[in-house]
DNA sequence: CTCTTTCGTTAGAAGTTGTAACTCACCAGG
DNA sequence: CCTGGTGAGTTACAACTTCTAACGAAAGAG
């Protein structure tokens, strides 16, 4: 037993097949959706038999919740890549829209219904106050004061979830409705709602990003 | 065979049977969600042993395709109930909620993540175009003619969807806002993305809902 | 009273998750 | 170099699930 450090060839090989189980979830989870996310198929897929992944997974949820985690993980990862040549809000739309048009189940495994009896695990909280944060620094850059409404008495006792960062209730607001009107429009696009109804989807989130891009 | 009426006691009994098996999938849907209903757990519940429901329903997709129409003539009820005091915006979006906060899994199940194989069948599209249309009654009532936006251009090659309804561009945005911007916000708050923040989703749901009513 | 339809039952096939026990290979220490 | 311990992968099994098939029994129709 060696300390940590991923320096003996066991445990290289044992990270290996995770991410190698890991690939083949995603595989699965784009074509049948996470509910349909099945141990064994992916331990025949890879030449194993079923228990076999039980060494490395303590079960379904424990690989769902890396998969949780994972897409999470990404999604700060564009958000901070589409930060990083300018903070603005029309391209943080524009990378999500992007991001989940991509990989529509990663989407709908962090946005969409949750199973009941799933609780996330507290990296997730981590990761997803990152993410609001660069989504902060946009807001905070396109609304400098504006007239208060009734939402703002409330931001103001209940801004915890913001971190620290200091962004006017204006911000806050924008940020929440970004969050709020972008999901709309997605997770119904992404749910197929829109479909044999002839709207095109993208265009309706250009409307909402548009407005939510114009400074107040 | 005697032709249809439910006059027959056999079919008054079998038309009992299923309302009754349909309550109960409800009740388990309500408390596990839907990925994690049970034929067998239904059958046992009411006494009789596994296969039987299969007299009654072909299967547990047919059981689902019951309960999503079911749900969505629920929600045109309640939409036509709130329309009658008064077709206002407003109305409709405090009926919306309400109608999801009293069963959230019933609102999950025809607005939340699909399943990636299943196709809703062709009644429900009949009933949401109802519910569209109270929609748009209201929104018609709202918004006479406003400046046009670059959706509109789209909005009036693809109306389509409004289903012979006269209305005018203006309204059919504010339709289609009101629908993405209050499912974005209820979808969250459903998925309990809001709890651990702070954050009242009542507010926000308010907030949404004030700016959709205001007339543009 | 008989005949037919339908209901509910048990048996079983083909899946799933997950546990237990066994074999085998590898890696390190003496 | 040899031996022991650790962990990987295997089968066997239990307890589920959906769903089909075949059978007995009950109930309505003529």
């Amino acid at each position: 037993m060696t300390e940590a450090g991923a320096k003996t060839p066991r445990e290289r090989y044992r990270a290996q097949v995770r991410t190698e189980v890991k690939e083949h979830a995603w595989e699965q989870i784009a074509t049948a959706g996470a509910s349909a996310l099945s141990l064994n198929a992916i331990a025949k897929r890879m030449g194993m038999s079923g228990p076999a992944l039980y060494r490395y997974f303590a079960g379904r949820d424990e690989l769902i919740t890396e998969l949780v985690t994972d897409a999470y993980r990404s999604l700060a990862d564009t958000f901070r890549a589409a930060s990083g040549t300018g903070a603005d809000v029309a391209a943080l739309g524009h990378a999500l829209r992007g991001w989940a048009l991509e990989d529509p189940q990663r989407y709908l495994l962090i946005y969409g219904t949750p199973v009941p009896g799933y609780h996330a695990p507290d990296d997730v909280t981590a990761i997803s106050s990152e993410i609001l944060a660069t989504l902060l620094d946009a807001c905070a850059a396109l609304s400098p004061d504006s007239p208060a409404t009734p939402l703002d008495a409330h931001l103001e006792d209940h801004r915890d979830w913001a971190d620290g960062h200091s962004a006017q209730p204006a911000a806050l607001r924008r940020a929440l409705a970004f969050w709020t009107r972008l999901h709309g429009v997605l997770s119904l696009e992404l749910a197929g709602h829109f479909r044999g109804m002839g709207i095109d989807p993208a265009q309706l989130f250009a409307a909402e990003l548009d407005e939510l891009s114009r400074p107040d």
